[in-house]
DNA sequence: AGACAGGGGAGTG
DNA sequence: CACTCCCCTGTC
């Protein structure tokens, strides 16, 4: 068992709060899959104890090298959202692979976290390879080009939403998607945009948790509930102006406070 | 048992 | 904008 040193982090907070899904509790461990990885981790006070991954990789995923004191200080507008801040510190934004990301939140659209979950393994079982660690079985998630199969698809409960998979695994190719990290917010969302079965909201979803654009501002029922409460005296309020508003204010890393907001109000449910 | 909602998107007016 | 339908699943 291998081990590292963290600060400003909380696993649990960081696995659980709805932007990945293809992880499981066991034992007092994380079995997380991701890719072609399956890896196994728990956090005790500010060490992490892992096995079958990389201190290089984790680093990269959980974004271990980020000043989160400055990301924190950036976004602490007012009362709210400190308060908010202060019951989910050490929550981070983790850099999933693009791929599976736009894949999951494909999956997304008018469902919920089980049922994503739920999707997503049956993808991998259908799609992928077995893989084993510790005895927990899992699978690698299908690489971009592999998803043409409708009836296979289909087979996964994914619905209407076979037909975007589909379209979307013959329509980008990795690298392109790769190479949006590289671009701007607008160029990125833009080109994400013209997917069939991306619009706004899973737009930023890719963009925040898998291209780097930590100013993307994912706007759904929840956010949506959240941020009326908190900034707009209950007023009913378009996506849009949610969106702008969040991007405006909270400004670089608006995302984080996204999730933060996101992930407090789902608590209260 | 049947209605309904669940982390949207696309098409229409 | 506002409205409707999209297919599936779990829930009451």
């Amino acid at each position: 068992m291998n081990s590292l040193s963290v600060k400003d982090f909380r696993l649990d907070y960081t696995l659980e709060c709805g932007q990945i899904f293809r992880y499981d509790k066991v034992d007092g461990y994380y079995f997380v899959s991701h890719r072609d990885s399956l890896f196994k981790i728990k956090q005790i006070g500010n060490k992490l104890y892992y096995k079958n991954t990389s201190k290089k990789f984790l680093k990269s995923f959980f974004r271990l090298d980020e000043d989160y004191k400055k990301i924190i200080k950036n976004i602490s507008k007012d009362n709210h959202i400190k308060r908010t801040i202060k019951s989910l510190y050490g929550l981070r934004i983790i850099k999933q692979d693009p791929w599976e990301c736009l894949i999951s939140y494909l999956c997304s659209s008018n469902s919920n976290i089980p049922k994503i979950k739920k999707n997503l393994n049956l993808i991998s079982k259908c799609f992928g390879k077995r893989i084993t660690l510790d005895g927990f079985e899992s699978y690698t998630f299908p690489n971009p080009g592999e998803l043409s199969h409708s009836k296979k698809l289909w087979s996964c409960k994914v619905g209407y939403r076979a037909d975007f998979i589909k379209k979307v695994n013959r329509s980008i190719n990795y690298s392109e998607l790769r190479s949006l990290r590289k671009k701007s917010y607008g160029i990125a969302k833009n080109r994400l945009l013209q997917l069939p079965g991306v619009g706004e909201k899973v737009a930023d979803c890719v963009l925040l948790f898998s291209l780097d654009k930590s100013n993307a501002f994912p706007v759904d029922v929840w956010i949506k509930r959240a941020m009326q409460e908190l900034y707009f005296k209950n007023k009913n309020v378009s996506n849009k102006e949610i969106r702008e508003f969040g991007q405006s204010y909270f400004g670089e890393y608006a995302g984080y406070a996204n999730q933060f907001l996101f992930y407090n109000r789902r608590l209260l449910k």
